[in-house]
Order: C-alpha cells, then structure tokens, then sequence
DNA sequence: GATACTAGAACGAACAGTCGTTCTAGTCAA
DNA sequence: TTGACTAGAACGACTGTTCGTTCTAGTATC
C-alpha cells in the first residue's frame, strides 16, 4: 500500500484506515462498529471523525485510494508491453501476486459489495480499471490478435478464469499461491480468444 | 421456486421468502430490518420469529432452498446428457436462464457474502453445486474430452467467462439478455480447455 | 348439529442493548 | 495565545427479539 504521508508523526488516518480494511474484509463493514476500529487501531472516535467524517468515509477514502493505486498500476502495464497479449497477461500477473501479498486488498476491491453503504456508488465492474481491462482486449481485437467477436465475451473471457482463481484462492480452496497457476491459466485463456 | 405448499392457504412463509430475497438482495442484509420485512409482506413480527426463529434462521432457509434447487437442477443436467461438453453448456444455459428470469434468486446465490451474516457458513463456492460443476469438468479430463491439466484451472477456464457475464449483467453492465450471447461465449469457453 | 375445548398460528406493543454520531474538554506544536 | 488535533463520555435513534394476548381451525362431547 503506498503510504500517505501525511504531517502527523504517528499518521494516524493510516493506522485508521489498516484497521478498517482488515476488519471490514474479515468481519464485513455492517459487523465492524466504530468502536471495533477505535479498539483496534488504538485512535480515537473523535480522530475518526475528524478525519473521515462518517463511518461511510472511511470506506470511500480506502476505495477510492486502492483504486487509483490499481488504475495507476494498470496504466504502467500499458505503457509497458505494446500487444493485448502482453497486456492481459501482465493484469492477470499483477492481480494474482497483489491476491498473495495483500489478499485483503483484493478482497476489499473485488468481494465486497460497495454499493450496499456506499450509497450512489457504481458497482466495481463500471470501475475505470476494469473499463481498462475491457479497453485492452477491445484494442487486441482491432489490431488483429484477437478473433473477432463480441467485446465483452472476449473480455469475460480472457479474464473470467482468473477471477475465478482469486475468488477460489481467497475462500482458502485453492491450497497453491495463484503464480504456481499463471502459466497454465493464462494460456488456456489465451486459446479462448486468440485468432 | 418451487412452491412449499404448507397447510395455512394464506401461506406466510413463503411470502415472507419472497420478501426478504427481494429486500435482501436490493439494499443488502443488513439493511434490511425485520421491521421492513413486516412492513413489506403485510406479515406481524411474532409469525416472522415463529417460523424462523429469528432473522438470520430467514437467510438460511432461503439459502437452503435455493442450493438445494440448483442441486436437483445439475443432477438432471447430468442425467440428461453423458459428456462433459454437453453438462457444461447445460449448466450455463440454465444459469444464463435463471438470471434472466429470476435475477434476484441469482444474486443471492452468487452475489451475497453468506459467511457476514450466517455464521460458520462455508463460501458458496464451497457448496455441493459449485462442486458437481468442477466434477464434470474433472470427468470430462477422464474421458479424455478436456486436455490434461490442473482442474481447478480447468473449471475456472470453462466457467469463469459465464460468471462474469452474470455478474456484469447483473450490474447492469449487459444490455442483451444473457442467452443471446451464449453461443459465442460457449465456443470460447470451450475453446479454452478443448484438445 | 351445537357446544366446549385445545393446540398452535398470528399479532404487535414493549424492551434491552448497540450503534453511529456529537460535543465539550484537554493537549501540543508553533 | 492560537488553532489544529485528540480524547472519550454522553446521547438519541433504531434494531433484533420477547412475550402476553387474540384469533382460527380442528376435535371431542353431548
């Protein structure tokens, strides 16, 4: 997680914000009070709200910096390899090594439904990363490397079987780390889409 | 759903199914209070707690309900074809069906995180239903239909594209309904694990 | 057929506890 | 001294649940 740095030397809105999302990736955010994170995190109520405003705050604030952390990772991979294949390639690596190193930020973005207290927000899946995910597989279709055929059949294709993965991975039935899988994963869905 | 025909010709139970998956699945678990429930189904909190003892004994029975449905849906599926091609195309199919038809049933079934709410739940995917699927996927590597590999990449390779044009759908994301591109996400599907 | 009785289904006002939030007092760096 | 920050007790709203009562339909008795 890239550190906010901010002015307090004991940054207390990042103590806050590491205790919320292992509470509310572990126990869901309507079963995490305030008093759980204020417990926890050794901050208090007053902090809290002074910080975040609400309850609901903290949750944006986690939301909105993961993100954008994902956003700015996924611009990388773009400006780093030039066909889909590459690109599509180096999502599903990103996502299967963030699921093993902080396997509660990937459930935070893709398992938690948001829109239940996070009212007004659109579902993960109208997010701007996964938009790029979509954009990446509808470029691979226009330059040839992928077979013609609907945009979004080939994008639930080509990454279906990796969330799957992390899906798996995170309810603790997959006993192997998701990289031992990439190979073999990837290219069966490359063979779903390809010309 | 099939219909549990129960003595009382007014039939409280079912009405109150019928109105907690639609609450439960619209504005989440937890912000459903059986107050709402009462509201909603014309039906008194003390018949509520008659029949399900309290408000997660709702939930379960709905799940319940519903795995078992699908349980009995995928045994026919497996009776009425004998590869694991035609299973597999079957289960998305009527997958595909029932969120066109009942996308409320399927959003509690797929969607909604069971283990926050109804303690010491294992994770759908844990279910009999999630299994026969990965089975047929593992009988089809038998009989030599699937190419060999890890099952578990297997089954995410052949399901995974369904699931997430489910959950786009259910996002709203998918204009057409799911049967339409079927046929398409079929042949990539199966292109995936083929030999 | 009429009556008395019974079991369990349905009701809803009342309760105890918890939650998110507010507020006043206090701390500390500049 | 000032102003940003921290502390945690206090508050009111709301929740899931309980429980004493009423209603309903079926059975036994006459």
């Amino acid at each position: 997680m890239p550190s906010l740095k901010i002015k307090s030397s004991r940054n207390i809105p990042e103590k806050i914000l590491k205790t919320a999302i292992h509470l509310f990736t572990n126990r869901g955010y309507f079963s995490t009070s305030v008093s759980d994170i204020v417990r926890e995190s050794g901050v208090s109520t007053g902090s809290i709200y002074h910080h975040f405003g609400d309850k609901e705050g903290i949750a944006r604030a986690l939301f909105e910096m993961l993100v954008l952390r994902m956003e700015n990772a996924f611009d990388d991979i773009e400006r780093q390899h030039d066909t889909a294949q590459a690109r599509c390639r180096a999502v599903i690596k990103l996502l299967f090594q963030i699921t093993e190193e902080e396997p509660e930020v990937m459930t935070y973005m893709l398992f938690v439904k948001h829109e239940e207290f996070m009212l007004g927000t659109a579902p993960i899946c109208s997010s701007k990363p996964f938009r790029q995910m979509r954009e990446m597989v509808a470029e691979g279709m226009d330059s040839g490397e992928v077979r013609p055929m609907d945009p979004m059949v080939a994008a639930a294709s080509i990454f279906g079987g990796a969330l799957r993965m992390i899906s798996m991975r995170l309810d603790g039935i997959l006993q192997q780390p998701l990289t031992e899988y990439l190979d073999e994963l990837w290219s069966s869905a490359w063979r779903s889409v390809c010309q």
